[in-house]
DNA sequence: CCAACAGTTTAGGCTAACCTAATTTATGGT
DNA sequence: ACCATAAATTAGGTTAGCCTAAACTGTTGG
């Protein structure tokens, strides 16, 4: 039901909440490239549907239904990294764009099967979780490279950048 | 460049030219279950961007660039109905609508991908020829099955019809 | 403690893609 | 050859999702 903008606003008011509970207009605005005036009137929208509580000038903050919803949209942009990767050859500085628009062109059922087949992966290519078919968000443990001191020995599970650029110099190291 | 909206007009007016080179408004209104003024108006569009000649009142003609365009969206039809069925274990039956969103979100890059995975294959599962990479159309050969005299003896290649009931009849047989 | 300014919303407009109702054109049967 | 009818187009309207310009709010530094 929801259209491929609204899933998009989901998935980045999901995502700015990762870092703080309000997600503010500006930010919105700035993460999907749009005005804030459009962010705004989305905001209206999405509190209608019953995805988002809003309260003008205070920013809005996802209903239950609302995060049902965007990660659903997280999970089928991860399960198509994970399977671009694993099954076409990509390499994880290709799939980004790619899986951008195909998780909003991709089933539910197409989704649940490509999970099958890649035996249920936790991860994907980035190490990110991948949201269960029930909309379960496995929670990551693991420090931030920043929280090691010198000489200290880790295994990195996780890369948070999406820059094709920086991924491919990652891929160096 | 072109949407997903205009993608459905090139492949209609392609289907629809396969049985007779001019394809009138209403033709192409009622198979896209659209009204026939917003066929007109498409058809109007469409000619302004050079895909199709198009004369008020006698219906319209795919020009090269048109027929290379709808070539396109083919391509990656039938490449995804394929990929689905041979990789995902989808039946023949059940690739149609996901292969219809599919093809507008799936890049040149992926497909052709999907094809060299495949190893170039040069049918769908239902039989329909795939266009290649440079838009070449692979002509069929074989004779339609209402041809055939009592006690022929032929192998079947392709069948035409979409419909999943159809189709699972078939697969009974 | 209040004004300046960053952030937000309101107002008004645009385009793509659809629609219905009304009008115009083409054509086939007598 | 004509005209009834089916097909096509024109006219005018709607919705979603974007925009800019203008008005408003809330917070913070002096």
């Amino acid at each position: 039901m929801p259209t491929i903008s609204i899933e998009n606003y989901l998935k980045a008011i999901w995502a700015l909440q990762q870092a703080s509970e309000r997600v503010k207009t500006k930010a919105l605005a700035d993460r999907l490239a749009i005005s804030a005036p459009s962010a705004t009137q989305m905001l209206r929208t999405l509190e209608t549907m019953g995805f988002v509580a809003y309260t003008p000038y205070q920013g809005a903050v996802l209903t239950a239904e609302g995060e049902r919803a965007a990660l659903g949209v997280v999970r089928k942009h991860r399960l198509i990294e994970a399977f671009l990767v694993t099954t076409l050859g990509y390499r994880w500085d290709e799939v980004h764009d790619e899986a951008e628009r195909l998780e909003h062109a991709v089933s539910d059922d197409l989704i649940d099967r490509i999970d099958a087949f890649l035996s249920y992966p936790a991860h994907d290519p980035h190490g990110d979780p991948i949201p269960t078919a029930d909309g379960e968000m496995r929670r990551h443990v693991g420090s931030r490279l920043s929280q090691l001191a010198p000489g200290d020995t880790a295994v990195v599970l996780r890369v948070l950048d999406q820059d094709p650029r920086v991924l491919r110099e990652l891929t160096q190291l």
